[in-house]
DNA sequence: TATTGTTATACTCTATAACTATA
DNA sequence: TATAGTTATAGAGTATAACAATA
């Protein structure tokens, strides 16, 4: 078939390690602070953009929904007070999606817990070294596929 | 927080990494077969068993969904002939689900197309060493888990 | 009593295309 | 004409608890 057993294996152990991981920080998330795993990531990337905020369409591709998915999210995210959508001063057919202080004060309530369970079910079972070369392949592997992937304004023209 | 960069980046990279993945095969698997990531995983799951057959609360836990989901995915496969459930001659509380020959075809037909995007969309980063050393660190990780996370018996228990 | 699988039900999420407005 | 975001709507998937049958 021309891919060996050894990769085979690794790309279903990264597929069940996600699954499982998933369902472990899903549980955490809904239990720190009543909050899906989607919406963790959106706040999550809103928080690490520079002033907390991002154009909808530009949140829409790290994330991987289409854009009318998005805006489900961010109308459920908003009315929770956790972000707010502000008209675009340059463009106005943008809208800028905006982390409030109610959502980073979610995401602070929420990151220890969260951050212990990467720990403890990812990171535990390996050294050092191992760390090491994962967080590498894993990063070449991301950018890659980044490229690979078409973004949402692109998949909706075709 | 406790939790170095590194680490953190790692965790991200393989979140994005699989979701990006998953939209890939996706498509894939639509196009070359009709059938969702979840139905492919499940049929996978089963050819892999011995005879082609497992009981439906383990398929269950390779899958991590609740056994009511999973009795939902087997109506539409067996509807489609993919695979069938038999009663088992040792405990008649037991349903065994078994692949059907036409849902061996249907792997058939779908896995050079899988397997390619597998190659590359997740190895072709990759040299032979940083491969392995993927391969080695995500068994691990999977393994780990896999022993964390409550079977579906055990979290319907709570 | 406990376990297996199914069902009923309600809910969340997703995906498509049509729509409005700006560029 | 192309792009940004929203909306309507229909469909897929999910989770819970209640159920029947068997251990």
């Amino acid at each position: 078939m021309g891919l060996d057993e050894r990769r085979i294996e690794a790309y279903f152990a990264l597929t069940e390690a996600h699954s499982l991981l998933q369902l472990l920080m899903e549980e955490q998330l809904k239990r720190d602070g009543d909050i899906s795993y989607l919406q963790f990531f959106l706040l999550a990337r809103l928080a690490q953009a520079p002033e907390g905020r991002m154009r909808m369409t530009d949140l829409a591709d790290t994330v991987i929904h289409s854009r009318s998915g998005l805006t489900y999210h961010a109308t459920k995210l908003e009315s929770a007070g956790l972000l707010r959508r502000e008209p675009s001063p340059t463009d106005e057919r943008s809208v800028t999606a905006v982390i409030t202080d109610q959502g980073r004060g979610l995401l602070e309530q929420v990151l220890p817990g969260h951050i212990a369970l990467v720990r403890q079910g990812m990171f535990d079972p390996l050294d050092d070294p191992q760390t090491e070369a994962l967080a590498d392949a894993l990063t070449l592997v991301r950018n890659h596929l980044r490229a690979m992937v078409p973004t949402s304004a692109e998949r909706r023209r075709s």
